[in-house]
DNA sequence: GGCTGATGGTTTCGACTCAAAACTATATGG
DNA sequence: CCATATAGTTTTGAGTCGAAACCATCAGCC
């Protein structure tokens, strides 16, 4: 009886619906929703229109149109980098922060189990996932959007495991390039 | 340290990243795979297109065109109900239910890990997150497609718990609505 | 029977997403 | 300096999305 898949599938509906409806109720599509959301999120390695191509996993022509729309609306502008020429910072707004704050996290999750056995789960889920396709070399840890230098050292924050000083430099398998 | 929303997030990204790729390979657009997955799991009570809508989670009128495009490409028809005049049919045709079986479950879950309690955590979260919505009743239990009349009484076969016979007929808080 | 309302679907509209492909501009490496 | 890679934009055509208007059919009720 694998009622993995089928799970998933329930969750993952159940959440996109919900957070469908927080993107409606301030004027927006969910992609854009969600692309804000990270946006806010993103540090100056991670606001760029590649990382965000990523992390949606769409194309790069249609993430750019979704960029324009959030433009168009005042909620992101665009900053060339000094050093490279090619690359644009994506920075949200003040209103754009704003509107992401007032939307997350999905209202669904506020009863979610806080407990560390359900994370953990979604842990084994994720790693599997990510080996899946292949454990793609993304970006080097100590540009993820998630590698933090703590005071006891380096540390992956989401997976939730430190990192020895030497691996911050190293392939990692998660590709939220920052 | 709330990791859940963060994981939920990157887990329901990769896996619609995933799904995706599978759809397009198969010349179809991810909701329409959907759509089609779940027609060929349904029964006679849920392949309308009103639980269709339930299930995704978009507005009728949406979900309409969404058939209407399956059906244009030939792996779905309509066949009107013999005792409700208004009630549609939506029959996966031998064409889209070999697609669909092609294009699931997920490549990423293959690897997946099985083990119970993976799926004893999604389990909390989806009754979480039903409950969040306000335990929204929207079938009758009897009614729902994950019903089922097995040897040793009435099961219910998304939380995988058994039911008495009295409450076959109760309202149920999942809503896919059969 | 006939009226009223609810239910199941479809259609139309405008804004937007999406993938693919062509394109521009800026790096980087021999 | 040239070839190639990288970052991003634009265009095009099919399709999604919500909203609102619309058309049937059914169910209750007097």
């Amino acid at each position: 009886m694998d009622r993995l898949p089928l799970l998933l599938d329930r969750v993952t509906n159940l959440l996109r619906e919900d957070l469908r409806e927080v993107a409606t109720n301030h004027g927006l599509k969910l992609v854009q929703l969600d692309a804000l959301r990270y946006l806010c999120t993103a540090n100056r390695f991670s606001d760029t229109l590649t990382a965000l191509v990523a992390w949606l996993g769409a194309t790069k022509g249609s993430v750019s149109q979704t960029v324009k729309a959030l433009e168009r609306k005042g909620l992101v502008t665009r900053v060339r980098d000094d050093g490279d020429g090619r690359v644009v910072h994506l920075r949200p707004t003040a209103e754009g922060r704003a509107l992401a704050a007032a939307a997350s996290p999905a209202p669904a999750l506020e009863g979610a189990p806080t407990d560390a056995s359900t994370a953990d789960a979604l842990d084994g889920l994720l790693r599997a996932l990510l080996a899946a396709r292949g454990g793609v070399a993304f970006g080097v840890c100590r540009t993820c959007r998630f590698h933090e230098a703590r005071a006891g050292g380096r540390h992956c924050g989401l997976l939730d495991v430190p990192l020895g000083e030497a691996q911050a430099d190293r392939v990692c398998v998660e590709h939220a390039a920052q």
